[in-house]
DNA sequence: GTCCGGCTTGCAAACGATTGAAACAGCCTA
DNA sequence: TAGGCTGTTTCAATCGTTTGCAAGCCGGAC
């Protein structure tokens, strides 16, 4: 009988799989509650007894099966994630975050992309929903504008938090950084290194976090009373360096006066540096630029990229915290709203004034 | 009892919870079995019954209860991906491959990061593990020698499937890129434009990577019968931009005679940029650089980084793919290695000959 | 009137673990 | 010798779903 290699009963135990209390019970021809509470340091089992089972169950390689505890408890301790995409180096580290906090308190984490679509995100949410995770992260699709399926899973109990892109209406808390008080830092900062006509490279529209920094944007200049321009003000949808790039391009074309640029993201500012080294112009010198979110590239691009920085990692974190208090807590769903501050990362690209950062 | 509001019986459902066969059973007085049939369109159920189960299904928004299915069937419908870091552009990539491959077959993807650690591989094993994936798509990290606690998940008959990084003695498929042709092609292509002095900035040696990128290298410079310096080759563990730079740096400040640096990956050419600028040199002119993984930065940088791409969407389409195979095969594991071939993506930062790539 | 066959439906066990309640053994006391 | 107590163990139900087998009902044939 050689041809059943070693491989062929190894395929075969995949049917019988994992140890369980039921083979630990039937060796030591006891019951399986026994077993169970045995295994648990349960009062009322006999020493003797109790170390049977514990040095069978070591030897054995027992492991608790998770899916007969979730079925038992009804609660599956995984948190879902639904996040625009992870591509995105922001989002890469909010990741990291909310997996290292689950992690330390035995929860797993389900990820799903939604692409920046609607239609996907609202699969994402169905099959997370599916998989009966115990509580839903999420930060909202560009396209989303209609909130009834994040509703319907709140409606059925589930715990949801949201985190980066605010929603409104929605009885959950959030974590957020201050996107107003960035703006405005990272247009004040402009100012200051002299720029009087700032462009302003906005996101979409239907996001709370681009119509915060577009805000921020026209507080700074009303607060140094400069005027403001709706002309200056250009949305950049997918905030793609093409985008940005053709639109800024046009605006030079133009004869547009511009001698500043502030970005809604990193990607938009390097659009902007693109036409504006295209149309011979200086940067910072002619015109000073700045983004927002502080990508991986920012330092490493040709003049290092100013912008601002969230934290990433320590939003994940705190987002991930708050759901565990959501799950932990018979109380209703709180509206709270963490929010992070942001720091200004001063590089080549919009430093006139001051000698150049190295 | 004006006090007990909407939300404090929103939060009593989360007990209940969602709607189950036995709800519908109740409701129409019938049995369970006789629910079951009728959704699954099994024989033996009248019109009328089917009929009315499925209406009040539908009614009622019934959801099977995927846990419960789990437990039944020994099958999670999950696949764990261990990966060493998201904030890799490369793997977001085939993240987002092996999510579409997955979800369209009906399963759930849960990803746990080994952040390049040993420890951490194993810990995310276990965690994966005691949920009970059906499966394991793994790319090991760059630290990991012992395979002890990959085979011992083997063994136990769960399907493995690596992707990018190849581990030895596996008895498990893998998806990986031709590393030595695209070395070789990085490389010739430098000797194309006249280097002759060419630096190998490599990975770490226990990665089969790069040593298959150090190989390709090597037989480059051979088939053009340039001499092979082993000082040229320095292993960058890390790599990091500043590793590669300080590396770099070194060399010519040592008077190195030096018009090339092929690097093990975008960061460490990076580096070599920085350091070949630091020395008032000039890349392309007198150092050319080309890189591997062709990052997203790397077109963005000044000059444009040079670099061997890699298909890493479709990899992880790939990967996914061939678990799905494994897992519904009764077969023994299949050895098979699929292979991509990488893309020479020529920049400015290698561009010498012919006129420079706008 | 009885029996057979077909069409529907229900029972019960199973997946693995937990847990309240019941049962059992052994020992002491009245 | 019965009653009670303590210490240990088992029973049975539960979570939601599936499925082999048995059972019920009804009509037709003999």
């Amino acid at each position: 009988m050689e041809q059943y290699s070693k491989e062929y009963f190894k395929r075969d135990m995949k049917k019988s799989g994992q140890v369980t209390i039921k083979d630990i019970a039937k060796e030591l021809n006891i019951s399986c509650s026994t077993v169970s509470r045995a295994l648990k340091d349960f009062p009322g089992i006999s020493p003797s007894t109790k170390k049977a089972v514990t040095e069978l169950a070591d030897k054995l390689n027992y492991r608790p099966n998770a899916i007969a505890l979730s079925l038992r408890n009804q609660k599956t301790n995984v948190i879902g994630v639904v996040i625009p995409e992870t591509v995105h180096f922001f989002f890469s580290t909010v990741i990291s975050g909310i997996e290292d906090e689950a992690m330390k308190d035995g929860y797993n984490v389900m990820i799903c992309q939604s692409n920046e679509s609607y239609e996907r995100e609202a699969d994402c949410i169905d099959a997370l929903m599916s998989a009966r995770v115990d509580g839903l992260l999420v930060s909202i699709s560009r396209e989303t504008e209609d909130l009834a399926h994040l509703k319907k899973v709140v409606d059925e109990g589930t715990p949801m938090v949201f985190f980066d892109r605010l929603v409104q209406g929605m009885n959950a808390p959030s974590v957020i950084v201050d996107d107003y008080q960035g703006a405005y830092d990272a247009v004040e900062h402009l100012i200051k290194q002299k720029s009087k006509h700032i462009v302003h490279l906005a996101g979409p529209d239907n996001l709370i976090i681009s119509r915060k920094r577009t805000e921020g944007y026209i507080s700074a200049l009303e607060d140094h009373e400069l005027p403001i321009n709706q002309e200056n003000i250009i949305e950049c949808r997918n905030g793609t360096v093409e985008e940005a790039e053709a639109a800024l391009s046009k605006l030079l074309e133009n004869g547009h006066a511009i001698d500043g640029v502030f970005a809604n993201n990193d990607m938009a500012a390097l659009g902007a540096l693109k036409a504006v080294q295209k149309a011979q112009l200086k940067c910072p010198e002619d015109i000073a630029i700045i983004g927002f979110s502080n990508w991986q590239f920012s330092s490493l691009v040709n003049p290092g990229l100013s912008s601002v920085a969230q934290p990433g990692y320590e939003m994940g974190r705190e987002a991930a915290r708050l759901m565990l208090e959501e799950i932990n807590s018979k109380e209703k769903a709180t509206n709270h709203v963490s929010i992070f501050d942001t720091d200004l990362v001063i590089r080549e690209s919009s430093s006139r004034v001051v000698e150049l950062i190295k």
